[in-house]
DNA sequence: CAGTGGTCTAGACCACGCT
DNA sequence: GCGTGGTCTAGACCACTGT
């Protein structure tokens, strides 16, 4: 039977009770919450209602079920930082040494990870911009480039999946148009140095959304958890004017990273 | 009554392929989806089936119910873009022209908008410095602070809410520490020249969550929209190493926001 | 096996918005 | 007034998990 409606509604007032528990801590990360059936009883609703409930915290990401044993309070596990000075430290390297590979690459490095940690799927293949790449890059649509498609994993997690792109005229016949190097040592910019190319600015684009069905299934997202999309220019030249690289579609799942920008100011009395 | 699972369960069949047809464009952002009882009767379900399929658009933010008007298509309002290099336009000012405040502030300046469009809610007390803000300020906790909580409008809507945090002993009896001067000509950088402290280098983290109640009803954030956070800190003196304002929870609807950064990378051959 | 969440049905009353 | 979404009920069968 339906009811009036001055107060919230009742799923709502349940769901809000077993937030502020979780909040107060009486229910730590890890806990059972209530079934619905002992909602149902304790606050004498039908299964729906108590249902309901425990939806609005799945929905928030602060709940999480689990088939044929309960929902439990989803813990968090502790977010990688990915910093943005892991560019200065790849070209550094880069400058100093010479375009012989550093061992390390940046994500290795940002998460301090081993190599036999991580693993990389990649798929490459040539195609033709579409409107939006080719705005990135400056260049017309249709313009030849090499996709490259990324998924990283680390301690047997996904944790981002990226589409990348290479004018093809600039990598057609070099190691770096095959996925067999990937994962190239020293990573992007290192790889972009031995075609000459030495990246003296990267530019990021942060914003966040819902994950889509495949992303969901790719990236193995909980309901719940929103992800973090980033959209990546790297330039080179003096003038930093020389698109090298785009990557428009980086997707991070919310629940394990956190970006880091650090933004040094010319603070001189000069002009810039 | 119930039925066997092998297939995916027949709301998400529904939900896909509405979706599918989202992207395709047969229905555009703003149009209206079919009623409820259309979909029962389309689709052969009962109401709470039909339901369920819309509640998985509505979750991942690609529909939006309106009350006695049917379900819509979100339009998603061209995001506005926040650019990391305001801070440095903003120093630059100070540096060249000395501490008068410039006329813009990077709110205004970053988003094109006119004085008049918006809005600032503020609210200012004196406390001490919680365990998270004392570790990001590098002081003890208890430290007597100036905590600032703003609310920024533009259009009439909600832009962001932040809680940002001064020194007492940096901004007791000066301008800074009441409400009256705010908004600040020229930005929190251009107030922290007044207090004889240059920002020259500022640090921000960027993750991603559903919202919290709270934040849903002050910013008024549409069911399955995500917000940015942003931790940030300013920090002054030749060496960069002086916190000089902490703002550890900067929330942002990330249906309206991008946030932008460039790095520039030292690619001189002199170690830095 | 008992208990849990996942799915589905059929029916009801409500508040809201438009015509 | 009529159609819409919002809420709630009572009951059912299913698949999965643990003991």
């Amino acid at each position: 039977m339906g009811q009036g409606r001055r107060e919230s509604p009742r799923y709502r007032q349940i769901a809000e009770y077993l937030r502020l528990r979780i909040m107060r801590g009486d229910y730590r990360p890890g806990d059972l919450l209530p079934s619905e059936r002992a909602l149902m009883e304790e606050h004498q609703v039908s299964r729906g209602t108590a249902r309901q409930a425990l939806a609005v915290l799945r929905a928030d990401g602060l709940a999480q079920a689990a088939m044929g044993r309960g929902v439990f309070v989803r813990e968090q596990a502790p977010a990688r930082r990915v910093a943005s000075d892991r560019y200065q430290r790849e070209v550094r390297q880069i400058v100093e040494d010479g375009p012989q590979p550093p061992p390390e690459t940046s994500f290795t490095r940002t998460q301090g990870i081993e190599w036999s940690d991580y693993r990389l799927d990649k798929d490459f293949r040539d195609t033709g911009a579409d409107e939006e790449v080719a705005e990135l890059f400056g260049v017309s649509p249709g313009e030849p480039l090499l996709e490259r498609r990324f998924v990283f994993y680390a301690q047997g997690e996904p944790q981002q999946m990226s589409w990348s792109y290479l004018l093809l005229s600039l990598v057609s016949g070099t190691p770096v148009a095959g996925p067999a190097n990937e994962p190239w040592p020293g990573g992007n910019i290192a790889q972009l140095a031995t075609l000459g190319k030495i990246v003296s600015r990267v530019e990021e684009s942060v914003a966040a959304r819902m994950p889509l069905p495949d992303e969901v299934s790719t990236l193995r997202i909980p309901p719940g958890v929103p992800v973090l999309t980033v959209t990546r220019r790297m330039l080179a030249g003096p003038d930093r004017d020389e698109v090298v690289e785009v990557a428009n579609k980086i997707v991070i799942p919310a629940d394990r990273t956190i970006m880091d920008y650090a933004v040094d100011l010319d603070v001189s009395s000069d002009p810039p």
